[in-house]
DNA sequence: CAATTGGTAG
DNA sequence: TTCACACCTTCGG
DNA sequence: GAAGGTGTGTCTCTACCAATTGGA
């Protein structure tokens, strides 16, 4: 039996203290003077003091009572935060807005130290705030907003400086530092890929510094400040890495779509003209038509349907460019005859409004000798993930550089698939002599919970697993591992909600419920067009709740 | 006073 | 760090 | 009815605790 972790009282100051040694040995020219000046005091501070300012860091917010900081393995709170006062990192007397202070305030303490401007003391505690806040809009420091208050308010100052760690450390700053206990608890478990001390996700200082900016800028834009200095700042950044670029891309992209809400047409031009985004380019065309340039529209459609960006596009601009010809004086199109794809048409009794409509359509088809699954787009992604698991953990360099990612970084790339051409070949290739049979019920006993972009441990079950491998023809497998792989991102989603397998026949057959008021989406459409081209069994599902007398 | 909500911790 | 659905309005045959 | 658009619930790890809410 190794030791765990977690029987140290300490272990996420264990947790933080092994970042701050990873970053000093990997990152030691990414790290900023100050950055680098706070790993080294870190480490000579208290060991209390250290815990403190973690557990502070770990928590929610920056604000904190001394009375709500209550550890067992520090104790005294008081003289644990003093070395932290005098370093700095902690403030004492930071002036707070007042809604910040409602936030760290009891409802009786806010009437006590603001009963008297109260007008209606038995309301709800946010009712309060926006009167106060129109009358009391300065900030103070705690002691003078609340003198009567035997309490002291810590403030972190070193918020952001963690937070610019914690994005070199996992190369984002949406997986956070209990990520450390978690895998320790077994609640996520990550696969081991070897790679090397200089496998780095921000490769430089001003990727580093790009990237916290550009996250500002998402949090200043949903945070709903003007959308012209934001967009003008955010395409002055100078940015050499295409992953920066990428997410350059996605929030003008937002942005821009949140102009189109606003109908601030000229705006949504502007930034879609300069936008790459998937996508942007079918929005500025939309964008021409609601603004009547009808010519510009076609123009730019035209040359769209010649270079597509994706299928979806291609659909898109389907539809539009008829739309277009007519609003430009040209002949009303016939409408292209729709596919005649198997369908069913059901008339249930909603028996219980709680349960869904996929949940109805199984158990009404479901048999005893032809079980159905409700299974969406996790089988076929369990499946590849699992016949492929080597390619997709394969250590290509600086593809993995943490030990808790769920997959390799590139992963949405539009070179992901190319870079490992060969590995994927050889996994599919299992598909053409019966390996992959016993291959995927290994790997599904040896990988089993292992963090996966593909794998849904929670929907595939043994028994699915099995009727799976029984019933669906590797060539099938083959052409829908195939085609996920065209374009990871686009292909992952609109697979048909249900599936029936008649282990006897060692048939199946997919069905896309829509229930009354639902339809076809464009990804469910491009599924169901692919797979009735390639004569697999499909079905739309079409249902209509049958009269309940009451 | 019971139910709900939100934050914390391992 | 999503995806699918429900529900709404608008448009055009 | 087709199509565009917007909002919502779900993914989330979960047991536990304190604070709040809202109905007796
Ligand atoms: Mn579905
Ligand atoms: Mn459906």
């Amino acid at each position: 039996m190794t030791e765990n972790p977690l029987d140290d009282p300490f272990y996420y100051l264990n947790n933080f203290m092994q970042v701050l040694d990873w970053l000093e040995h990997r990152y030691g020219d990414v790290l900023s003077v100050e950055e680098q000046g706070f790993v080294q005091d870190f480490r000579r501070q208290p060991r209390e003091s250290r815990a403190l300012l973690v557990r502070m860091v770990m928590r929610k917010g920056v604000h904190f009572r001394a009375g709500k900081l209550s550890y067992l393995e520090i104790g005294d709170i008081a003289r644990a935060a003093e070395p932290l006062l005098a370093a700095g990192w902690i403030d004492e007397h930071s002036p707070l807005p007042i809604e910040e202070l409602f936030d760290v305030l009891l409802k009786a303490e806010i009437l006590q130290c603001f009963g008297t401007v109260i007008e209606q003391p038995k309301g709800k505690k946010s009712d309060w705030l926006p009167s106060l806040s129109e009358q009391l809009c300065d900030a103070q420091s705690f002691s003078q907003w609340c003198p009567q208050l035997d309490d002291r308010l810590f403030t972190l100052t070193i918020m952001g400086l963690c937070d610019r760690l914690r994005l070199m450390f996992f190369g984002n700053l949406y997986q956070d530092w209990s990520e450390f206990v978690l895998a320790d608890l077994g609640i996520f478990t990550y696969e081991k890929v070897e790679f090397c001390a200089e496998s780095r996700g921000l490769r430089c200082r001003e990727d580093v510094d790009a990237c916290v900016f550009l996250h500002q800028c998402q949090q200043r834009f949903e945070a709903g400040e003007a959308v012209a200095d934001i967009v003008e700042q955010i395409n002055a950044l100078e940015l050499s890495n295409p992953w920066l670029q990428r997410r350059r891309g996605k929030l003008l992209f937002q942005i821009g779509q949140h102009c189109e809400r606003l109908a601030d047409f000229s705006t949504a031009l502007t930034i879609y003209r300069d936008c790459a985004y998937p996508g942007a380019r079918v929005r500025l065309i939309r964008v021409l038509e609601r603004c009547g340039e009808y010519q510009l529209a076609m123009d730019l459609a035209t040359h769209a349907e010649q270079t597509p960006e994706s299928a979806a596009e291609h659909q898109h601009l389907l539809r539009v460019l008829p739309r277009l010809r007519r609003k430009l004086g040209g002949p009303a199109m016939k409408r292209p005859a729709p596919r005649d794809m198997q369908r069913l048409d059901l008339q249930l009794p909603r028996v219980d409004p709680a349960l869904s409509v996929e949940y109805y359509v199984q158990a009404h088809l479901a048999q005893d000798s032809a079980p159905v699954h409700y299974v969406e787009n996790s089988l076929i992604n369990s499946l590849f993930g699992l016949l492929c698991w080597p390619a997709i953990f394969a250590p290509l360099p600086g593809a993995f550089f943490h030990p808790f990612q769920r997959g390799p970084v590139d992963l949405l790339n539009e070179d992901f698939h190319a870079r490992r051409a060969g590995l994927f070949e050889a996994c599919l290739a299992e598909l053409d002599d019966g390996r992959y049979v016993q291959t995927l019920r290994e790997r599904y006993v040896a990988k089993w919970g292992v963090q996966s972009p593909f794998v849904f441990w929670g929907a595939l079950s043994q028994e699915l697993l099995d009727q799976a491998l029984d019933c669906l023809p590797p060539e099938h497998l083959k052409h829908w591992f195939n085609r996920l792989l065209m374009d990871i991102k686009a292909n992952r989603a609109g697979m048909p909600d249900l599936i029936q397998f008649w282990p006897q026949d060692k048939t199946y057959r997919m069905i896309e419920v829509k229930g009354p008021g639902d339809r076809l989406q464009d990804n469910q459409l491009r599924w169901l067009e692919f797979c009735h081209e390639h004569q697999m069994p499909i079905a739309v599902c079409y249902v209509q709740w049958s009269e309940q007398s009451a």
